[in-house]
DNA sequence: CTGAAAGCGCTTACAG
DNA sequence: CTGAAAGCGCTTACAG
């Protein structure tokens, strides 16, 4: 709490408030015995900025906050980790902020995390759709990640959803499988997030193309992306008259929650029923059997989330950007067995 | 942009800023009709206040860090998210801070995250020990959680690790396993987080209470608690003249390795080897089989972490103090079979 | 190359 | 119950 100012610095080196800064700050045209005394009693004296004053006087913090629905969510966790890494990058410090998927808080969060705290935001929305964005007052950059809700107005980054969906569904359509269950179809009133509803047009898309018709009692509604979920909706889907030969889950937590539910029922995975899940979280490398995805670039995502906002603060009316990054479907055990 | 300041408001209210920031941070002595104009001025210019400067003005910010080796990690990204939802509960803005489990980021972050920017932190050290700790230059309250590195000089809390360590290796020596290996033991060079040791404390101490030597060859070296190392180290572990009847992985993690090779070997969990794991993060509740394991209670963790960062922050001498919180035993498929 | 001084937006004694 | 003014620690034109 010894809260050294410049000030201290300054009279203990013997020059004014203005060299000393310019020595903090690496400013060029200091004489070099000049640098070096400051240097010296910066350092005796252990001074560390006050970054509200910088800020304050500034009006950037050098702050960047990232929001996401949930820590615990094992593809936000993994995507917080690659944005809080391309981040520190750029020598700014990332606050991460938790919405629980709550309008309220995406726009508390959306206005600026309430106050002129931080320079610009990464924001993972799930309640919030691009109109309500829009609207919000806000006056702090923004970056839109991992969904399609933008409708041009917002810079976005994300995986082309349909096409990769698509490329799931034809996965297990090119194994021979014709049963194909979806697991991620949502009520209307819960699929704000748009991911729902373009995982859903690619897995129609891939069935059409094959001729197959998208049969309602393998698409059963789920209200969120877990593994409990993924287990109920896979006991119900057992529990129907015909079973399913390969199930597609619109995420893999879902998918983790449909494999124990297989196992459980004894169903041998892929040769009774194949699962292909979605987002490429570590849990679905080392499960049993290790599970087939498809794998978006999250770290291509996390750097171009990253370089777009800075991109907006510098230039805070340049048009806006919509990025899709790479994916891959990773065929591993659930659907085309041991090698 | 539009930058309302209190002066703004001040000025359209037709009063002093003085009042304004009375009603702003609900001052009681404001006549009601004052206050009904001050806010109808506040609402209709939509002011939010600047932080940098009330936060420089009070000299504190209302921001506390978490700083946890790993975002990714899914013991750390549990953990961070209760303790996100006990600090947020405090109205206070929690700033996650992803180490790597690198000694500087440690130090840095302990110095005051290079800035008097938070008001206390609450950190998840790797490499950093006590002494380390005591020693920097710290300005900034702070709260050691899940390590017993503290030697009374921090703030702590954590599981005892020695007794849940013992409890999970008797439940498997209670089944009549005798053969129990053990996942975690780290050379020592590698071993400066603490839990490392505390684990292999219990573990030890359960096999000599049962009669038991610790046996070299059932206690593998490895170098980081991951799936990978588990799986690797179980591999290494079936290779061995003679196989173990059970595995106490030190983490989640581990045993999630280890379970994705026994599988891999075609050996039947728990009947040829029965694993433990600890931690209890959810992939262990969805693996196949679901995996037993210790169960720290998170939530109290992150509960009293938050309340010992309060109670320091407001009496930064008073005595410092060492909170354990309760863990419990899941005994689930993997050691006592579906039930 | 360096200094003196203003001002970022807020809160808080101090008056009234 | 309300106002005028100082000051938190910094950066930045403006001089020299």
């Amino acid at each position: 709490m010894t809260a050294v100012r410049l000030s201290d610095v300054a009279a203990r080196a013997g020059v004014s408030v203005k060299t000393v800064s310019n020595v903090v700050n690496g400013y060029e045209h200091v004489r070099p015995e000049t640098r070096a005394r400051v240097q010296a009693a910066l350092d005796e004296l252990g001074y560390r900025p006050n970054l509200s004053a910088r800020s304050l006087r500034q009006g950037r913090s050098g702050l960047v906050a990232l929001a996401v629905p949930a820590l615990d969510v094992p593809y936000f966790a993994e995507l917080a980790s690659s944005v809080v890494a391309a981040a520190t990058e750029l020598g700014w410090t990332v606050l991460v902020d938790q919405t629980d998927g709550d309008a309220g808080r995406e726009r508390d969060v959306a206005a600026g995390l309430s106050g002129h705290l931080i320079d610009g935001l990464i924001l993972s929305p799930v309640a919030l759709g691009a109109a309500d964005l829009r609207r919000s007052e806000r006056d702090v950059p923004l970056v839109l990640i991992g969904e399609r809700i933008s409708d041009g107005a917002i810079d976005h980054v994300a995986v082309d959803n349909v096409a990769a969906s698509r490329t799931a569904t034809e996965h297990v359509l090119s194994l021979g499988r014709t049963r194909v269950a979806a697991l991620g179809f949502q009520a209307a009133d819960h699929a704000h997030s748009g991911v729902a509803a373009l995982r859903r047009q690619g897995y129609v898309a891939a069935l059409g193309a094959a001729g197959l018709a998208a049969d309602p009692t393998w698409t059963p509604e789920i209200s969120s992306y877990t593994r409990a979920e993924g287990a109920a909706a896979t006991e119900a889907l057992l529990a129907g008259a015909e079973r399913p030969d390969a199930i597609f889950a619109f995420n893999d937590e879902l998918a983790l929650g449909a494999l124990h539910v297989l196992a459980r029922h004894g169903l041998r995975v892929p040769d009774d029923v194949a699962v292909v899940g979605f987002d490429d979280i570590e849990d679905g490398r080392y499960a049993n059997p290790p599970l087939s995805t498809v794998s978006p670039d999250k770290a291509a995502l996390a750097r171009e989330a990253v370089q777009l906002l800075q991109r907006r603060i510098a230039e805070p009316s340049t048009p806006t950007r919509d990025v899709q990054v790479p994916f891959e479907l990773l065929a591993r055990d659930s659907t085309i067995g041991r090698r």
